[in-house]
DNA sequence: CCGTTGACCCTTC
DNA sequence: AGAAGGGCCAACG
């Protein structure tokens, strides 16, 4: 299914500045909801221009540090985006997660 | 062509 | 409630 790359692609693209999704979610969009490492692994050999810094854990926590660059510059991209964190150090995702309906 | 690996998520102990 | 293990789908070697 090359289509899933591309989805996934699209649907990351397609996140709002200022809200965020899971790697499930995309899946989910993508229509493999058990897909999740694929939405993973297609973000790490996707191009530039894919908001990967917008992409997190189920949890709300960001993916490990080896993820595209760093997350403190992850933490850092969001909090620019105006996305809001908790004390813990994870994204609030009561406020912005993309559920994935966006014009 | 087949085997292994991988930015994860969910169920069970 | 916390921790551990397994499973899914696709791409790389």
């Amino acid at each position: 299914m090359a289509d899933f790359n591309k989805k996934v692609y699209s649907i990351v693209s397609r996140i709002p500045r200022g809200w965020v999704c899971t790697y499930g979610h995309i899946a989910l969009l993508a229509g493999s909801p058990r897909a999740s490492r694929i939405v993973g692994a297609a973000m790490y050999r996707a191009p530039a221009g894919l908001p990967c810094h917008r992409v997190l854990y189920r949890d709300g926590g960001l993916c490990c540090d080896r993820a595209f660059g760093g997350k403190e510059a992850q933490r850092q991209l969001l909090e620019a985006e105006g996305v809001s964190f908790l004390p813990d150090g994870r994204v609030d995702l009561k406020k912005h997660l993309w559920l994935g309906e966006e014009p």
